[in-house]
DNA sequence: CTGAAAGCGCTTACAG
DNA sequence: CTGAAAGCGCTTACAG
């Protein structure tokens, strides 16, 4: 590849001159800035990011602690951050988190500690207090989204009113035996996402003096929803509508719906969480949260903490009702 | 961040001896070695990643290039490539292809030109003439999955075998009014992936002396499916089986089917290609494809191709028909 | 076995 | 406005 060195000499200046040119900072002669850009282009030069780096202290590269097993809000977001960062320059690193103890412990003692970005943003994933601890060591402006961990989000929705926008749905439906699907544990005071839905299922219910009609804990996954929608459709008193903390937890309940021979929503109202690709095919009403848009708002955080010139996000991200066919007065 | 030097320093040697305790690189008396390592893990040292960089010409870091819109095949990949990466610490970085020009452009001129990687895995990516020689350009190793650019294809499934197989499953159930949906231009004499499932679908059929049932265009998504499944199935002689190109296009066949209502597989066989995630909750006969196997592989022969002791897998990649409930004898 | 020195390719005060 | 020089933090021939 091109140097500095060679553009340099090709425009007959000295490399700092052409540095200059190049960056546009300090003010050099229209002229011989023309000349160095000419000469850059002519034998496509492009700033060898170790050596600019090194120099600078900046690596214009961000990167992006995620768990893949979480296929599409991940996809969804991390196509967001990719819109935003590509105009101003900015390279994605990627970093995997699995379950591995000591694939991961390499990942926070080592791989995030190469230097090789300048900020970091945490997706949707769950870490001991030592992780996040290791975390804010970097020295690193952090960007948490849809992660569990409170002190660590940066951008949030607000979960318990999503939970009870989902439920207040199904009660304004007259709904009065309604069930959660979702991987919290209510009896955690804990903050995470899961927790917070089901602290708005709860509170809209009480509001409104209705009784659970129970609740069936579930990862999120499609799987999870079809197994706890069987425990809950099977109990002899059985709901008339579930709610479930993710789409794909809603699309295992329809499945296990659908198996039972309970048709919905003529039998089973169904409403989940996330506006996935899919849920207009399940045409399946959801409390739609943006992940493209979060991951631009991500993305925008972290330029802002770099020091770009973007105005950050507020923190609060948005989401809406989007009423499909799922969800239908009880009959 | 602490740096080599007062590693060093800590130590009592000098930082060329220091680098070559850490890295392994060059003989050292055990005692000086145990003294640098010691001296490290107490101050917590990892190497600058611009600095080794730029002093080896090396990155430890291997871009994968991929449209972030294919989520499910991607995000099965990604993961396949990260595990192997992982424990080598090679760490990724992602690039994007939209398609928007603008921004594809910046992508092969400049960001990957920047010398950050040492070696490309380009997925299932469609590229202009123009950009493929950009990419050889870079002078570095690029390894193709997915690619319908088979020059590019470092590692591919046998697509041709692939639509045979499909076919032949269909064939063997003894249907006769077998129809194919796809992103196949079947005048094209080309040879990406749709095009050749494509060809092994009319071969199959040649062979058996059964006439095709119908092609119908549509990419590699479930609307696609869904729109081309509706044409197939209200022509006046219409399929008893359709063989779709992917799963996500038989899905959205299935969905099809169910609004005209024909029950799936009483009235119509539906067999797709991938092994989706959702297949097993479609009941959806497929040709597993194995995308994180894929991903592994993809990683191993990029490993392999910049110099690591990793050995480099066939080029051939496996597939398996696995029946499921979508298919089954005409009625 | 170990150290001093040069070099990787940029950037940026410091002079002029 | 422009250049010479130092420095970013490593690695690696070259000596000894």
């Amino acid at each position: 590849m091109t140097s500095l060195e060679e553009v340099a000499r090709r425009a007959e200046v000295s490399a700092a001159t052409a540095s200059r040119a190049l960056s546009g900072r300090g003010r050099l002669s229209d002229a011989t800035r023309a000349r160095v850009q000419r000469a850059a282009a002519d034998l496509g030069y492009v700033a060898s990011a170790a050596a600019s780096s090194l120099a600078t202290g900046r690596t214009r590269s961000i990167g992006v602690l995620v768990p893949l097993v979480d296929q599409w809000f991940f996809a969804q977001v991390l196509d967001g951050i990719a819109t935003r960062l590509a105009p101003l320059g900015y390279d994605i690193t990627l970093y995997n988190a699995t379950d591995d103890p000591a694939q991961r412990r390499h990942l926070f003692r080592t791989s995030l500690r190469r230097g090789r970005v300048d900020a970091v943003i945490v997706l949707s994933l769950a870490m001991s207090a030592e992780e996040t601890d290791e975390l804010r060591a970097l020295g690193l402006p952090i960007i948490g989204l849809g992660t569990p961990i409170l002190e660590l989000a940066t951008l949030r929705v607000d979960d318990v009113a999503v939970g009870r926008a989902a439920t207040e749905h199904l009660l304004g439906l007259g709904h009065r035996r309604i069930a959660h699907i979702g991987p919290a544990y209510p009896r955690d005071a804990g903050g995470d996402i899961p927790t917070l839905r089901h602290r708005g299922f709860v509170a809209a219910l009480a509001d409104a003096g209705v009784e659970s009609a129970g609740f069936a804990r579930a990862d999120f996954t499609i799987e999870g929803g079809h197994r706890a929608a069987h425990e809950l459709l099977s109990r002899s008193e059985r709901p008339t509508a579930i709610f479930a903390a993710s789409d794909e937890l809603a699309f295992g309940a329809v499945f296990a719906a659908r198996e039972l021979g309970q048709e919905v929503p003529r039998d089973l109202s169904v409403i989940g969480v996330d506006g996935h690709d899919l849920s207009g095919f399940f045409a399946l009403t959801t409390i739609e949260q943006f992940p493209h848009a979060q991951g631009m708002a991500a993305a925008d955080a972290a330029l802002a903490a770099v020091g770009e010139d973007v105005t950050a996000p507020a923190p609060a991200l948005p989401f809406e009702l989007v009423v499909r066919a799922s969800t239908a007065p009880p009959t």
